[in-house]
DNA sequence: TAGTGGTCTAGACCACGGT
DNA sequence: CCGTGGTCTAGACCACTAG
């Protein structure tokens, strides 16, 4: 392993910090000791904190210390990924309809092209859960074109996009989203277990993918009165 | 004006990009040359460089230069950017009330710190328009901790962010969202022009600056009726 | 006062890019 | 080959925090 020494250094504190050694609120050693320990100079020491320091795992306080905080993080439905990377682990998601070829429907979010529309849909409608309490309702729509192999059970771990990634080698370039606050109507309420008319989130996306003309397109109900939709952006 | 040396030489080397005296392509002075020109140590030059380059307003190549790049402005994520894509040029926004240093209010969509909650917070709140039509209600805070110096009147381009950039060389670094649908209340539901109980969309914010400990808090509140909140992400 | 991080100097060697 | 940025050493002085 032919690494640079502050980047050496960087990994044996990360390390040191994921497996526990160093808390939520400790302190590492400071820039001097670290010099001695490792025999580095302060120029590399200090570099590799600012590693840290800019991934959100230290906070440095002038004549202080650099100390361990608690980690940030969360990506953003809103910026890349699915809902499962977004909101975390304890969610699952039951199908309402499995993924089935039928035609396309009247209204999307965007319109498909004219290479997509030109074969029939794969749809599939899923309820996604925190614990017991349903959260979000999940319609998805993509041309079959191209994809006359996608065989319609078994997502890998519950996430549509993995399972494009793994078994498919599709991945998400891009997406286009807009958000609408809007009531709930009849069929929504009901399956979100809240009142007609009340306030929901309506998220229109429409990915790209890696695959020529392969596009995702979908609408997202969420009830957010509970969880509100999370978002976190860094440089 | 106390400043350290790298800071100088960023403020230099930043005001001649921004003034076009650096074309976008055009390569920085290397470093041993800014070592030459300004008397000082590469130590100091990368420094400032690295500024620039975290601010995004350069990429370096190695074996090459700096060179000035096109300024990515990702920022607003949902907020700004998604209004003048949207919308295009027609927003204005407009006073309800002007920057004035107050106490900080009693809910806040995140935590400020300690180090922010010591001094007093300046808060301004913002009607937007498209057209006639009022779209979007935005209050904001941040401490006066550092910003002691911060005038209320005269927004360039009627933009916070862009005030920050250019008149206090604050850039924003990272934003942390929040979104939820939620029913208009009086006072919001007025001013919008809509009727209570409508669903409108609220956007906690938290934005993150390149200046130690200053962090901007605000609310947005958005009748996506007609305009919804857009957003594009591209790999 | 002792220890910490923030800044800075004055060098050095290396890897990369283009001539 | 030369100039570029990437890394690193071995110091130094300063400002901040806390006992």
């Amino acid at each position: 392993m032919a690494d640079t020494r502050y980047r050496q250094i960087y990994h044996i504190l990360k390390s040191r910090i994921q497996q526990g050694l160093y808390a939520t609120g400790d302190f590492l050693p400071s820039e001097h000791e670290l010099c001695r320990s490792y025999s580095i100079t302060r120029t590399t020491a200090r570099k590799a904190l600012d590693e840290l320091l800019r991934e959100g795992f230290i906070e440095k306080q002038h004549g202080k210390g650099s100390q361990v905080v608690e980690r940030r993080q969360s990506l953003g439905l809103l910026t890349v990924k699915g809902f499962s990377e977004a909101v975390g682990p304890y969610v699952r998601a039951v199908f309402l309809e499995r993924p089935l070829a039928q035609n396309w429907p009247d209204e999307l979010p965007f319109a498909p092209s004219a290479k997509e529309l030109e074969h029939p849909c794969y749809f599939f409608k899923r309820l996604r859960y925190v614990g017991d309490e349903p959260v979000m309702l999940e319609s998805n729509w993509f041309s079959t074109f191209g994809m006359e192999d996608f065989h319609q059970e078994g997502f890998v771990d519950d996430s549509f996009f993995k399972t494009l990634s793994q078994k498919y080698l599709i991945e998400i370039t891009g997406s286009e989203q807009e958000i609408r606050a809007v009531h709930a109507t009849g069929e929504i309420a009901d399956l979100l277990g809240i009142a007609g008319g009340s306030p929901i989130l309506q998220i229109s996306i429409r990915f790209a993918t890696s695959k020529p003309h392969l596009h995702i397109y979908g609408y997202l109900y969420c009830n957010t009165s509970k969880y509100p939709i999370g978002n976190f952006y860094k440089h």
